[in-house]
DNA sequence: ATCATGGCAAAATG
DNA sequence: ACATTTTGCCATGA
């Protein structure tokens, strides 16, 4: 049985300045279905002594992370809801990968979100992101809150199941701003989540490096900086013992094309 | 022994 | 030029 071990984050070194500590806001639920936020009236007298986020290091050779619970699991529940009812996954073709001859539909549903005018590239396909929803507009914020880091592009991925998953990649694609770290806020059942270093895959490995695994609790935000990213792959195994959804938001910041 | 899991190979595409 | 993508098959282990 493998361990996940997650480190203490040292509560001398926080990690960084650029981690701040956790929103302190409340969804509040209006009549229509609609949402908005309030503010803890403690936070604003008691900001600077209010608890930091408890924050994990987690640290590997060129891999740099930091895990910690964004959401309660009241409030997690409700965003997992609110984007259950909103996003509005690609289907066709855009759901499928071809290799080996073979059309295969893609093992989970995805949706990009971005600001206006944001492109991304998939499968050599130019195409445009979805304006934000109200939901993921919230979470894009709480985020940029608790990092000090600014997204323009959301990937939404949902498991159904533990059947679904998603085979170790990295997140290199050239319209990414490569030192921008990626965040990545899990809603729904937790899953096994997999990191593995370049230089150990393949037939003969020319270095013998642990993988790193963890589990991602439902309402986590799990922090990928660089180099994390280019050093390590990540994926999502499949469990048969997972029988709920996950929705899984990687927020990133895309370079803007340079208009032509 | 059954089942869940991990590792690896299959080639077309950009 | 080279990395990528998922399924399926097999070995391993609980």
């Amino acid at each position: 049985m493998d361990m996940f071990v997650i480190q203490r984050q040292n509560k001398h070194s926080c990690t960084g300045d650029a981690l701040r500590r956790s929103p302190r806001k409340r969804i509040k639920l209006l009549e229509d279905g609609r949402m908005m936020e309030e503010e803890d009236e403690e936070d604003a007298a008691s900001a600077e002594f209010s608890h930091p986020v408890p924050w994990h290091k987690i640290e590997a050779e060129g891999l740099d992370c930091d895990y910690a619970l964004l959401f309660p699991k009241q409030e997690a529940d409700q965003l997992l809801k609110q984007l259950e009812e909103e996003i509005v996954y690609s289907t066709g073709e855009e759901a499928t990968v071809q290799l080996f001859g073979k059309l295969y539909n893609i093992p989970r549903k995805q949706a990009t979100y971005g600001d206006a005018g944001v492109t991304y590239t998939y499968s050599g396909v130019k195409r445009s992101a979805c304006p934000w929803t109200p939901t993921l507009n919230f979470i894009r914020d709480a985020v940029t809150e608790t990092t000090g880091q600014t997204f323009n592009f959301v990937l939404v991925n949902r498991y159904k199941d533990g059947q679904d998953h998603m085979g170790e990649h990295r997140d290199d694609e050239k319209e990414l701003d490569p030192l921008c770290p990626i965040a990545s806020v899990s809603l729904g059942a937790a899953r096994d989540f997999v990191f593995r270093h370049r230089d150990t895959r393949g037939k003969q490995s020319l270095r013998q490096i642990e993988p790193v695994k963890l589990e991602l609790a439902h309402g986590s935000l799990l922090l990928m900086n660089p180099p994390t990213n280019t050093l390590w792959y990540h994926g999502l195994p499949v469990r048969k013992k997972v029988l709920l959804p996950r929705i899984n938001l990687t927020f990133r910041r895309i370079v803007l094309d340079s208009k032509k």
